[in-house]
Order: C-alpha cells, then structure tokens, then sequence
DNA sequence: TCGAGAGTTTTCCCCGGGGGAAACTGCGGT
DNA sequence: ACCGCAGTTTCCCCCGGGGAAAACTCTCGA
C-alpha cells in the first residue's frame, strides 16, 4: 500500500481550495482528511481524495452552498441523476434572481448618479401596520391651509409645560388621514393625528384621542415640495392596482421629517393606501 | 420640548429597516437611538433621527455594505458631492461586476444542465507553484505508451514493502513533464514524476529524486480522456496567450484521479503551463 | 544531527445581519 | 391596581470563509 500523505497546503493547491476552507470541510464533515496525525493534529489526504476535493471546488464555483454541494454529491454517487438537474435548475433559478436583483439596483444607481439623491424614493411596498392609538384633530376646508393649522395647533397643545410632567409621549411623526374618498381641492376631510402614549392630563376641547384601525397598505416615499405629492401618490395607486390589490379608503401620509429643519426639496411624505 | 420615544418596533415600521438592523446601527454607532432608559434598556428614537434612518435604507437598498453608508452620509452632510458621486460610481463598478460575474456562472450552469457533469472543466487561472521533491523517470519514446510504462515502474517501486518502514511518501498525483518544445506523436522526451517526502532507502538504477522548478504556471483541469486532452492543451494555450503571457517550456500535467477507479470519462487531467 | 524556514495547528474577531430562546417590561383596558 | 399581551432586552448560533496571532512541527540541506 503506497503512503500517500499529502498535507494540506499542497491537497489546497491541487484542488484549487483554500487552507481555510478544507478546515471548514473537515469540521462539517464535507470532505475529511483521510489521516491525522494524533499527536500533531496534521491532517494529511490521499490522492483518491483528489477528485472530490475538485468536484466540490466546481460546485462551489457555480455558486452552491455547502449544503447543496452535499446533496449534489450524494446524488451523484447514487447515480440520482433527477436529483441532480433538479438542484442545478433550482441554482440557476437562485442565480437569475438575483441577477434581475442587482440589475434594478444598477437602474437605480444609474439614476441617483444623475440626481445625485434629490430623488430617493423608496420603492413602493406593502405594509402591515399595526392599529395606532392617536392625538387627533378633524376639520374641512382647503388642503394645505387645514393641514399647517391643524398641525400647529396639535404642536401648541404638545407644547404646553403641563405634559412634561406625566407620561405621556409622541412615538411617531405627525400623520394625515384623508378621509375624502377622492382628492379634493377644497372642503377636503381632513383629520391631522400624531401617535401618542400615555395618558392625557386634562382634555382640550376637539383634540381627541383614539385609535386608528391597522391592516394592509400599499406605501411608498415621496421626496420633495408637497406640491409634488400628487404625482407619487398616482404612482402608487398604478403600483397597487398592478400588484392585483383594490385601493382603499381613507389614505394617510406621514410627515417623516420636519419642514423647519430641511430645504423643501429635502422633504420625506411616506404615503399609505389602505388595501 | 416634546418628548419623542419612537420604541424600537415603530422606529423599524417608519424607517423600513429592522430591529435587529437597528440595534446592529446602535452598536456600530451608525444610528443610535436619542434615549436609551437605564433600567431597562429600551431604546427610544426621535422623529428627527427618521430622516437618517430613511436615508441608511435607501443606501442599504442600493447595496452599499455599512462602512460606505457612514461615508456617504458624512460626505452628504458636509456637502460633498465630488465624494458622493465617487462613492456611487465605486459601488456601480462593484454591482456591475457582480452581474458579471453573476452571467459567467449562469452560462455554466446552463452548460452543466445540458452536459450533467460530463464536462466539468475548473476555469483556467494562474497559479503560483512552489519547487517539488519528486521521484522522476525519464526515456524517450511514444507518448501513451511511454507514459503508462513509466508510471507503471513507478507504481511497482513505490509498492515495494521496505518503503513502509521508513519515512518516505508520497505528496501528490502523477505528473509527466514535457521537455520538447511541442508536440512530438513519436520520439517524446518525457518525464513521469511523482512528488515526495522523506529519504529513500536504496538507490534503483534510473529512479531519480530531485527538486523540479516552481513558479507561474496557467493551469486548466481537463475532463475526460487522455485522448482528447489536445483540444485543452489549445485552449489553455490560447487563454494565456490573450492574458498577456507568453507560453514558457517544458508543460507538465497532473493525473488527479485514477483510471483504475473511474470510467475514462470521469478522467482528471490538470494542465500545466509555465509563463 | 542540527538549524532555518516554511508549513500547520488552534483560537479569536470580522462581515451583515436572520432566527430563535429566555427573560423582562410597557401599556391599554378592566 | 392588576392582568395579559405584545414589545423589548440580551445571548448564542448560522452562513462561508478571510485575516491575524502564537505556538508548534516538518523537511531538507549542510
């Protein structure tokens, strides 16, 4: 019986894989060498252990993990040969994936390099939000006026000494429910609520407190003036539609970040369609 | 002042990263929560920090690992838009040469669905081989038979039961070594090697130890029989060629497997040639 | 037989989080 | 004032190795 003890530096060389990741093999009991030294730990492989140590370095190429490779092995061995193309179809559709993956993120790259982020939005998703419990206050009249003012005055009272004492807190940005079932100009239904916790020290007349129902949204992020929100908001409700989703009612948005702190093109509106 | 405590799981809802993300940012220092409670260590953000954290996540969504986001965002913040865009063109090179890279493995697979393992040829790559110790046998003659007697006297040595005593063995596959400038059919100068360690324990007439070269070497592993080897020899030829290098002398190959073992098409030939 | 230099061993930390366990806490409702 | 549930905490393991450190061992040539 010819000895052949070959150390791992050299098996590492002849079969392309690295020191590191035979180690690895040998913990996991992928591919073992066939001897180890007792009193030095050396571990050394045998020619025969060649051809496994390459087959696993041509899986690993094609990018399989570990596990895989076990499973392609077994059923090489066993001749499986339905099993084989099986897990080679699954791999190429893993692959695919995510090439179409990073080919949107290339798209948006390509665009931010343009607009160098005057334009970040997030992509449209779905969303299941949780029911809120809200400081709210309701009114009708002209969109952008109703809004400032219900939002000041919402601003005021949170701003009152009083509270500072008891525990109450905000625990989210202010948010807008329209409760029109389309957009209107004017003499719009519009209830301005920020999320609170906490119990309210005394009670100011119209502000109420109150639970909002959660459930599924379309949602998305708008940057830029308000002014622009109209178009996003067309956006997603095409997003939604395509998905195979009814649009709903009443729809909300978040102000995620504040008008005194940041240009107008700097402003985050996240837009939430109930569906 | 109001007292904004957005909790963890609402902070995660707003800014679309999760929990674990976000305690992950805490811990690195790329978004830490405004207020951490000294009991009980829950964290509590700010409406302000949702603008940070949304702008992570559109970084994290255009694929920047953490260490470029914290960049980005300095560079942001400090208005520097040579950095930024820098920094974008950087993370578009790395995403186009992961589609790439993606597209070669793609190709293969669809290679290996058509072909099951019939062919799996390791891509050739340079390698940097070290000098070798081997036992040789050289004589001139025609290639496949030349080959086979040599490796056979070889073999018979190397069976031979006083080698079992001492410390020597063998360290890697059978190689032969081509020392004509080209393919000769009759005639072949060769050399059959085989790397060891240890000392040998008598002189046999004709056997050989000595230190073969190191050095670059453009390597290809070949699949199947000895016979169709030309074509690889080809291509790895041509592959080197167009990398830059200019072919060197003598070639050698590596038997990786055994005929003994495996049918001819499962044959392991790696190519060897020095630039 | 010895020494130098290269090879090998373990161990630990890194990426960028996901998943899950066990324990503790917040909060609204009754 | 208490209950129960949902939220939060820390801790540890997983992928698939890369890199580095400290200690040990192998091998060849002199």
């Amino acid at each position: 019986m010819i000895q052949n003890k070959i150390p791992i530096g050299r098996f590492s060389m002849i079969t392309r894989l690295t020191c590191k990741a035979l180690r690895l093999y040998d913990e996991t009991g992928l591919l073992s060498p066939s001897a180890k030294d007792r009193f030095t730990g050396y571990r050394y492989y045998s020619l025969s252990q060649i051809e496994r140590g390459v087959l696993i370095r041509s899986l690993v190429d094609l990018g399989f993990p570990l596990a895989r490779i076990n499973e392609m092995i077994d059923a090489k061995t066993s001749g499986d040969t339905e099993k084989m193309s099986q897990l080679l179809e699954d791999q190429r559709q893993r692959v695919s994936f995510e090439i179409d993956r990073l080919r949107s993120i290339d798209r948006l790259l390509e665009r931010q390099k343009k607009e160098m982020f005057s334009m970040i939005i997030a992509e449209p998703k779905f969303k299941d939000i949780e029911p809120l419990r809200v400081l709210s206050l309701r009114d009708k009249g002209e969109y952008g006026e109703i809004i400032t003012r219900l939002i000041s005055r919402l601003c005021e009272f949170l701003g009152s000494p009083d509270l500072n004492a008891s525990n109450f807190s905000v625990t989210g940005p202010f948010m807008t429910i329209y409760h029109d079932g389309e957009y209107r100009e004017f003499d719009a239904d519009v209830e301005v609520a920020v999320p609170v916790t906490g119990r309210l020290p005394d009670q100011i007349p119209g502000i109420e407190v109150k639970t909002i129902p959660g459930g599924r949204f379309a949602s998305a992020i708008h940057k830029g003036p308000y002014q622009d929100v109209h178009e996003s908001w067309g956006k997603l409700y095409e997003w939604a539609a395509n998905q195979g989703y009814e649009p709903k009612t009443p729809c909300r948005d978040n102000y995620l970040n504040d008008p005194n702190d940041v240009p107008e093109e700097e402003l985050l509106t996240e837009l939430l369609i109930p569906v």
